[in-house]
DNA sequence: CGAGAGTACTATAAAGTACTCTCGGTGCATTATT
């Protein structure tokens, strides 16, 4: 019965009168009791899918996310829309706030916790009393990007699962090729033949393509200087170095008047926040970030985004230049690459990854690394944790060093390929699209770009009506207050 | 891994050569002290 009266219940508790692609189709399979793997670009409102859900169902919501900052934006937005039943289980809770919140399970409808949160033997146990409705792992392509080599404990989800009695289950996210598809559900423990997955295109026609190589860093930055002189903000500059992300920021505040400042992880909490919302402000022009930039920031405006070093994966690569164009406006996404490059990506990846020698070694000499501050044997030891042998062990680590390597190799075959590369990027993710190639879809290698019949070119007349905008938002805050 | 910076060497001196050194991302929770 439910089922058909979906949208007055999303008019009821939310306001709105009609669902966006791909919310409906979730919802209803989750209504069945059918767990669902949801791959629907960003700003489809992807949390709609579990809220809605949350209310027609009796019992508790269980939101597995990533990131502090994402948890404590769901909790305020939710808060917002009236709802109290809220928690952030998370370090920010004081020694009493967390022991109250622990004794008082029951009264909250929707619980945002990080995967590590689900280690605590405490918290697992006071789940295991609840009536689950809904077990949720948002931004779910971390268990595949980050649980084999930097959050182990996305590893885990399954097993947890498991501990609550297998909840009804919805895995989030914007990205994922079918490979992390499967990897999303293997880590959960769903059974694939049961599971209902929503997948809309990963396209953004919006996002023209390019790419550029060069033989020395000296040509780079000089087309870089050329594009950041030409091109339209706002814009983001991609880099695998916060070395270099800060070097270049103060070379663009010497050599031109954009407003710009770097983001990475060395940046305190105060300052990030600080950064990111003179961004959403358009107060700053552009922002030089590594990778620590990005998830849960929805910026409508940016119009460009720069790779002065390449990703690892071409996963990676589409998350990040998909944060130009969420306005649906023409944007651009330029990859500037040097021969060489790739190593920083394999020093970074690959080569972290221990090999068999060092894997013997520490399983013959366990006991002396069980207690250990160094943090990738802390890794080492959750991992192992996870299989019963060395050989296991060894296949793990070799399957995701061939793995990272594949994922390189695609990457630099994107910046190669003289076909369409939107064609490429939708053949990789095994998106059935196919694309009219068209003058401003994408471009070959060092093609010059048509910045002007993009509408990509800075225009001062449209900076200055920038600011009669701003004017008026200004006037428009005095007199609300 | 591999690029770029830095250093030592050569020996008319200056600038070129060869060598070594350095560097590289993402965050949760938790601890014991102030």
């Amino acid at each position: 019965m439910i089922e058909h009266n979906l949208k007055f219940y999303l008019k009821k508790y939310f306001g709105y009168s009609s669902f966006k692609e791909g919310q409906e189709e979730v919802i209803k399979a989750l209504i069945d009791q059918k767990d669902a793997v949801a791959i629907l670009p960003t700003g489809t409102g992807k949390s709609m899918c579990y809220q809605l859900t949350g209310k027609l169902l009796d019992g508790t919501v269980i939101i597995v996310s990533p990131l502090l900052s994402l948890i404590q934006d769901q909790v305020e937005q939710l808060r917002f829309q009236g709802e109290r039943r809220v928690l952030a289980l998370t370090s920010n809770l004081t020694y009493s706030e967390k022991n109250y919140a622990l004794q008082n399970l029951h009264t909250y409808k929707y619980i945002y916790l990080a995967p590590e949160m689900l280690q605590n033997n405490e918290v697992l146990a006071r789940l295991q009393q609840q009536k689950i409705s809904l077990f949720v792992v948002d931004e779910a392509h971390c268990i595949s990007q980050w649980g084999p080599d930097f959050r182990p404990d996305y590893l885990e989800l399954g097993k947890i699962r498991e501990k609550l009695g297998n909840p009804l289950t919805l895995a989030l996210t914007a990205t994922a090729s079918q490979q992390t598809i499967n990897a999303i559900m293997s880590g959960l423990e769903l059974d694939q033949s049961a599971t209902k997955v929503v997948r809309k295109s990963v396209d953004r026609e919006n996002i023209f393509l390019s790419a550029f190589k060069f033989n020395n860093e000296q040509d780079k930055l000089e087309k870089l200087f050329d594009l950041l002189n030409t091109i339209k903000g706002p814009g983001l500059i991609y880099f695998s170095s916060k070395k270099k992300a800060n070097e270049i920021t103060e070379k663009i505040k010497a050599k031109t008047s954009l407003k710009v400042a770097a983001y990475h992880a060395d940046l305190d909490m105060n300052d990030r926040f600080i950064i990111q919302h003179q961004f959403l402000d358009n107060k700053l022009d552009l922002i030089c970030a590594t990778s620590a930039f990005g998830m849960g920031i929805n910026k409508e405006n940016i119009r460009y985004v720069i790779h002065y070093h390449l990703p690892g994966e071409l996963e990676s690569y589409i998350q990040e230049i998909g944060r130009a164009g969420r306005d649906g406006k023409q944007s651009i996404a330029i990859l500037l690459y040097q021969k060489g490059d790739e190593g920083i990506q394999q020093q970074l990846s690959l080569n972290n990854i221990p090999d068999n020698q060092m894997i013997d070694y520490y399983i013959n000499n366990k006991q002396q690394f069980a207690e250990t501050d160094n943090e990738s044997i802390q890794l080492l030891n959750k991992i192992s944790n996870l299989y019963s042998s060395k050989e296991e062990l060894q296949s793990f680590f070799l399957q995701r060093k061939r793995q990272k390597f594949n994922s390189l190799q695609q990457m630099l075959q994107y910046v190669d390929t003289n076909e369409c590369k939107r064609q490429y990027i939708l053949d990789y993710f095994e998106d059935n699209k196919k694309i009219d190639h068209h003058e401003l879809c994408c471009q070959k290698l060092n093609d010059d770009l048509p910045l002007k019949e993009l509408g990509l070119i800075f225009d001062e007349n449209e900076q200055k009506s920038l600011k009669i905008e701003e004017f008026y938002k200004i006037i428009d805050k005095i007199f609300r207050t």
